[in-house]
RNA sequence: GCGCUCGUAGCUCAGCUGGAUAGAGCAUCAGACUACGAAUCUGAGGGCCGGGAGUUCGAAUCUCUCCGAGCGCGCCA
């Protein structure tokens, strides 16, 4: 796949360079003013700026120079200086004729998300992470990055000591407490997921009223961090017995991760860790804490000390954080490592982050925290259940399924289907529905979940999409069961042009995407093509058509599109229903 | 108090490394099927881009300030 407007850049940077200007000057956009031309390029004001001189005179000078370049059917310089540029329908079509995947880029991203805790469900806190991580994982890794995704499992914190206390509280398995027990330990575990579901809540609850018990999980936590036999061998339980619940959800969510780690895979790094940073003079005890300064030069604000070991002993999430940029320095030496989190951690991450690169743990990756705002209910709050409570996302899917199949059944679907695949259409609209909003809206902002609204099949929404293309699909179908013949795309007409040019700005909009770590640039662009489709689609009957060269381009480009809208529903982690 | 993220059409949101006439969807109104899936398409109306100031040939975009919202701010994660 290649980009066009890359291409053209080139191009254009050449001509300015051969006028003794940058090359970057060059760069070459799909225009925002489609009425005018197909393509244009501003640089000639920026160049004109800098070199104090006349930006039409440069526009015009750039434009004298491609003249003789066949590809350009139209060049002329507008407004300020503006050069604005047509390519001919053969060019495009050429360009229409590469399909290439993008080669290896040889640099590695590392991709956090998930953020899952053991004992705890999924619920929509989760989902955004889940969405957004795993359209990322696989944006970049189309885009020729090796990527790396790393649920990093909240398994080591101050939750399992209130786990733990809570279970020996309640004498549910007394063996684990018994100091002078030396093991083995049970090969089952003593608590289920639901066990965990139910206790873990309450010992939450019961530690925020009475600070005794608070204590309790305080002591159990460090008691298990320092590695107490039974208290280990009850934590292994809770991970083995969460990890299978919690990867039958993500299953259904259709997310994967190459790594299941949780913060204690880095315990063993901790220590040295401490040790080094305080013989290195990073880390000072304050407060009976042992903190990080991060603190820099030139700060306008107040920069709180990272926190890496409490007055009594227990390690932080920051502790672990950093740890496990070591880790993952040692394991994979990624260029990129991105956090996939709620941005209401944003000062937390920073923190992180300068404490990484003051003490130069970060070999050569760039860390960045690409945060993403809540979900919200109707009135605009963090999402909830009726009853006031957290949503879990099994619950939310189901709801998802629910409505989207009876909106199958309004629009009378799938009506003689076997019940087992109209189950499955309504899985896969459902999801679609959940996942399109989620990530056509921008990252960082907040947005409010409105499951009738997402679940609609007309207008900007994943059902739309993939109606689109199992409408495609059918077109396809049915000319092959005619035994038409499916041609190359060609351009006859200003619906197929555009049509073109959207095809052709895929590339384009993949890098933007990744540039931007921002799924609703792919979302937007999904969108876009299935309508300039709908255009063509409506203005050219292609099953009639008795001109059967001009049938099988037409044909052609319904192929092509419908590869492309896949492709990018894919990346969005949409499936498209064979038919619907 | 300090900081972060925001404030764009009636509603939900894009656009923000400065560029031409600020765009979608929904809703409203007017059109288009004896044809491939009308779940669609075409067109119209609808905007002091929160207010003000500044930088610039040019500001929704950058800077400052004020107003408003959400969220953070060393012993939770």
């Amino acid at each position: 796949m290649i980009s066009v407007a890359a291409e053209l850049s080139a191009t254009l940077g050449r001509a300015f360079a051969a006028e003794g200007l940058a090359a970057h000057f060059g760069q070459v956009t799909l225009s925002d003013r489609p009425d005018l031309c197909q393509f244009q390029c501003n640089g000639a004001l920026a160049a004109a700026k800098a070199a104090k001189a006349n930006p039409r005179d440069i526009a015009g000078r750039i434009a004298a120079r491609l003249k003789e370049d066949a590809r350009f059917s139209r060049i002329e310089i507008a407004g300020p200086g503006f050069i604005n540029m047509d390519l001919t329908d053969a060019a495009l079509a050429g360009f229409l004729e590469d399909r290439g995947e993008a080669p290896p880029n040889g640099k590695t991203a590392l991709i956090d998300f998930g953020g899952y805790n053991i004992a705890k469900p999924l619920h929509v806190g989760h989902l955004r992470s889940s969405i957004i991580g795993d359209c990322l994982q696989r944006l970049y890794r189309a885009n020729g990055w090796r990527v790396i995704s790393d649920v990093h499992v909240g398994d080591w914190g101050l939750q399992m000591g209130q786990l733990i206390s809570e279970i020996g509280l309640r004498e549910i398995a007394p063996i684990y407490f018994d100091a002078a027990f030396d093991g083995p330990y049970p090969e089952v575990s003593p608590v289920t997921m639901e066990d965990l579901e139910e206790i873990y809540p309450a010992a939450s609850a019961a530690c925020k009223t009475d600070p005794a018990r608070l204590e309790l999980a305080r002591r159990a936590t460090v008691d298990l961090q320092d590695g107490r036999p039974g208290y280990r061998a009850l934590w292994q339980h809770f991970v083995d017995v969460s990890q299978v619940g919690l990867s039958r959800e993500t299953q259904s969510l259709g997310v994967s991760f190459n790594y299941w780690r949780g913060e204690s895979s880095v315990h063993d790094l901790v220590a040295p860790m401490l040790e080094d940073l305080k013989a290195r003079g990073f880390a000072d005890i304050s407060e009976g804490a042992l903190v990080m300064p991060v603190a820099e030069d030139g700060d306008k604000k107040p920069m709180p000390p990272l926190m890496l070991v409490k007055s009594e002993g227990g390690l932080l999430y920051g502790t672990t954080d950093l740890a496990t940029i070591i880790e993952r320095v040692r394991d994979f030496d990624p260029d990129l490592i991105l956090y996939v989190v709620d941005q209401r951690q944003h000062l937390h991450f920073e923190q992180v982050f300068r404490a990484a690169r003051k003490a130069e743990l970060t070999g050569k990756a760039v860390l960045e925290h690409a945060g993403f705002g809540t979900m919200n209910g109707p009135d605009g709050k963090p999402f909830k259940t009726r009853a006031g409570g957290v949503m879990k996302l099994y619950d939310l899917i189901a709801m998802a399924t629910v409505q989207a199949n009876s909106r199958l059944a309004e629009q009378g679907l799938g009506g003689d289907y076997a019940a087992e695949e109209k189950a499955e259409i309504a899985r896969q609209v459902g999801l679609a529905a959940i996942k399109f909003a989620d990530l056509s809206n921008h990252r960082i902002t907040d947005y409010i979940f409105d499951l009738e609204r997402f679940s609609k099949f007309e207008g900007k929404t994943g059902p739309y999409l993939q109606y689109a293309a199992v409408r495609i699909q059918s077109i396809l179908r049915k000319a092959e069961a005619e035994g038409h013949d499916v041609g190359i795309p060609a351009i006859h007409s200003p619906e197929e042009r555009a049509l073109a040019l959207q095809l052709l700005s895929q590339a384009d909009v993949m890098i933007a995407a990744e540039a931007k770590r921002a799924p609703n640039i792919l979302c937007d662009y999904a969108f876009e093509l299935a309508r300039k489709f709908s255009r063509f689609y409506g203005e050219h009957h292609i099953m009639s058509e008795t001109d059967l060269a001009l049938r099988g381009q037409r044909l052609g480009t319904c192929a092509r599109t419908l590869a492309v809208l896949r492709e990018i529903l894919a990346l969005l982690g949409i499936e498209v229903p064979e038919r619907m």
